[in-house]
DNA sequence: GTGGATATTGCATGCGTATGCATTTTGGCG
DNA sequence: CGCCAAAATGCATACGCATGCAATATCCAC
């Protein structure tokens, strides 16, 4: 059946190829290659005559091949919590901006509520990407070994951890607590409350051991105490139940913007409360909604662009050799809105941002 | 020096092959190939065998070689748009389970606000993903052909197309315009106004379309429009020259949730408007935010997850080779909360979750 | 012009897996 | 125990590109 036989690999899906390519232009598959690799040595007029032929075939390297080739994927995978809290989506958009200027393309990952990470990792792995990213997650000692093993690099964002070969950035989460009470002392609160995030985070556990620790410092201590565990529902019923208590708070530190969110909601909603008037809030974070009218959120806002800056770099450096897995940490600053009350001083920047910091000494 | 003739290429990210295994295993490395290969031909005995040696190794198949073999990369591109809209955060995650459920990885890419998608499409393209889920945009002609010549299925999602090569799920745009036409309707309104998302997009013509025509049906017509071009600060600025005007709406349609929110927020904190008495707001969408106490936002529910389900069956098929490229329209529904003055009937469904359909005839 | 240094080129091979094909083994049945 | 079909296995090769190495071509100074 020579109507069978007809074999012109008519390749459903196979493009052109480096040798199609060379063949128009009269050139080596590996001139076509060399044209396309950044650095490599062509001849001005190869060059041309490569690129004219792959202009004319609409040619583009195979990144899968490549990638086999160099043993590189230029993939970074990317884990992330769950995306309610908004401050993640805009991370995410910041950190995929970041790695396409690098050059490097992300593979997502996401990780539904109250779910182990683990799992997924094991996915991430045989995918082969370069590097890898986890917001706001922890890495165990057996897989951070594991990677150390097979050379990839880790980077936390927004969590740190103790193991030595995984890097990590998280802003200034200690000075931030230090600062947002502070804040709060220098606004004459009395009666102040604490929101914890899940409680096995260290953001969580930095940000409230410093407010207990400087609350302790000024003679005060938590009048009440709630767990949300970032998560929205739960936050805003741990607010009706902390509003609702004979001891009401005047001042509640939540341990980011997305359970703060949550807890104006309610007060507002539920209690008719005016807040920064009848009761202060303050996040940490400055997700987009803390601008929003409604919310007009006092926080302490995380420097997103630099921490994924830093974040690019330490991959930059690790896949070119680096050995130290840093853990770097960005400073941020508290964003005077609405939520909470004032101090009488202590303001900085322009009149569209306001800054507070504590007064030295 | 038989010392150094253990050659045994330590490679730094080189992980153990095939090859290995099937030496430990005692077996071909087509025995290991077959062995991880669904529905290859392996006896039990083999199976094991490798197996034990794989596991003993941690090995596991290089899914770039693979690709690299099997001309499929089992990575699907994902264009999302900017997701200030919480409302696509969430279509990101429900896509990202639904892909991964069907053995697929998400490579992600995002557009900035206000530019185009085409030079990531240049991207997406070399990046030899099996198929392209375009979320909430809109193809060229140009690159509808260029995909379809290369086989490379594209879905849109929450978007319509003319191009006949490119399939796209929505849910029921007019429909849904339509209800909630009659919804404010019913509830006595009488001074309707529309906020309108980008102009451009297939989503809004047909929302707008639809609540202009049943508007004029009844006798109506709108006293105010605005356009928010899906952004928040676009849109308040809208609401607060509609809620400044002489002749103040009492309806207002918003073409999707995210605008909701905006009006929402100016209305109250801004205009001390109770919304849900004084005005009326209704979205489009039913994103996760609208459920906020603050919030309580009457709008026609997306089926987030049907929709998603029909991009993975799309997905699907046109990979086992379909020819046609379905236009999905998924039905949603009227969610009534308190954005907006009730009808006096026409209510369904569990307390939980009111769902209001147009009385019939 | 000439020699030698330098830039360019092509050849051949490797990256790690999947798979067609030929061969061997297994299993069922008489 | 033998025979045949079916299952299992191994061999060899392709997938598309990058790259070390050796062979040429080019360039520059003298």
């Amino acid at each position: 059946m020579p109507l069978h036989k007809n074999k012109s690999r008519r390749r459903k899906r196979g493009l052109i190829t480096a040798y199609e390519v060379a063949s128009l232009a009269g050139v080596s598959q590996s001139a076509v290659s060399r044209t396309f690799t950044f650095g490599a040595s062509v001849s001005e007029r190869t060059r041309e005559k490569v690129m004219k032929a792959a202009k004319k075939l609409n040619y583009r390297p195979n990144l899968i091949a490549r990638s086999l080739s160099t043993r590189r994927s230029d993939m970074v995978g990317v884990i992330v919590p769950p995306l309610e809290n908004h401050f993640y989506p805009e991370m995410l958009e910041t950190l995929a901006v970041e790695l396409s200027r690098t050059g490097r393309r992300m593979l997502l990952f996401t990780t539904p509520q109250d779910s182990p990470v683990e799992p997924i990792l094991e996915d991430v792995l045989h995918a082969r990407v370069d590097a890898l990213v986890m917001v706001a997650a922890s890495v165990s000692s057996h897989f951070a070994e594991e990677c150390q093993k097979i050379g990839l690099p880790i980077v936390l964002l927004n969590r740190k951890t103790d193991e030595k070969s995984v890097s990590s950035v998280t802003s200034s989460n200690k000075k931030g607590a230090d600062t947002i009470t502070r804040f709060l002392l220098a606004g004459g609160h009395q009666r102040f409350a604490y929101i914890a995030g899940l409680e096995s985070s260290s953001t969580n556990r930095d940000r409230e051991e410093t407010f207990i620790h400087v609350l302790a410092q000024h003679g005060h201590k938590l009048v009440a105490r709630g767990i949300g565990d970032y998560v929205f529902d739960r936050t805003a019923q741990v607010a009706r139940e902390m509003l609702s208590a004979r001891v009401r708070p005047d001042a509640v530190f939540c341990c980011n913007d997305h359970m703060a969110l949550a807890f104006i909601n309610v007060a507002k909603a539920e209690f008719n409360l005016a807040v920064g008037k009848d009761i202060s809030v303050v996040g940490f974070d400055d997700a987009g909604q803390s601008r929003w009218p409604l919310f007009d959120l006092t926080t302490f806002a995380q420097p997103l662009h630099k921490m994924v800056e830093q974040v690019a770099k330490i991959i930059d450096n690790q896949l070119a050799g680096a050995k130290e897995a840093p853990e770097v940490v960005v400073p941020g600053e508290l964003v005077v809105r609405g939520s909470a009350r004032l101090p009488k001083d202590g303001f900085s920047g322009p009149s569209t941002r306001r800054i507070w910091t504590p007064p030295t000494g």
